[in-house]
DNA sequence: TTGACAAATCAACGACCGTTGATACATACT
DNA sequence: AGTATGTATCAACGGTCGTTGATTTGTCAA
């Protein structure tokens, strides 16, 4: 009984960011390290445009972090947010279908 | 290295659907057990046809299933989905920034 | 058969999303 | 100074999404 997370719009916020598969690539991509903008667009064949698209979008949403460091932009996975989504899993799989739970208020 | 879930686009579909707020309210109530549409309507504070639509979201993603007795149609979380996704971060997690990474192909 | 109820579907609308190509900005090099 | 490079931003477009209200389909009861 914690599911920490019960700020479903924050949780919302996260998936909403993973749900574009553009962006779970690049996600995919930096799960094996750090990487400039410019390191991405050959794997992913994009352009750079919305290679910056999405980063700013991954950004907002909190998975992933940018650090400047002369012309290069070099962003990076935060293990902390996916932590945190699968906190949130796991503790809706944990939810357990108690019989009185359709008291007023339970599920609200 | 498994990342057993390697096709992204089902990924990103499970994603996209846990992408709403409302959507994920609805999940979180169908965790304490199964529920039919008008039992979903005033916990929500939610048309009917709104409810309808994401619980069509809801189960063309997998995620839920339905089951038709008399008028009622009971919706029900499906746990499986839930792990899939699990097991989709978990991999990512422990996808190691190895040195040797930036070769041809092995983050494409 | 008539009425009541549960649920799905539809049309319409506004809002947001992802892509592309062009442009702006910042940094580095000569 | 000028030029090249990496990145962000912009305008424009087409497409999809979520909501509402009305209609439709199916099921039960009187």
């Amino acid at each position: 009984m914690h599911l920490t997370m019960s700020d479903l719009q924050q949780a919302s916020r996260l998936f909403q960011a993973l749900s574009d598969e553009t962006r779970l690539r690049i996600v995919r991509t930096l799960a094996g390290g750090e990487r400039c903008v410019c390191e991405l667009q050959e794997p992913l064949d994009a352009y750079q445009s919305r290679l910056s698209f999405h980063l700013k979008k991954l950004k907002e949403a909190g998975l992933v972090s940018d650090r400047k460091e002369g012309r290069w932009v070099f962003y990076a996975l935060r293990p902390d947010a996916l932590e945190e989504l699968r906190g949130f899993l796991t503790d809706l799989e944990e939810e357990v279908p108690s019989p009185g739970c359709s008291v007023d208020g339970c599920c609200a």
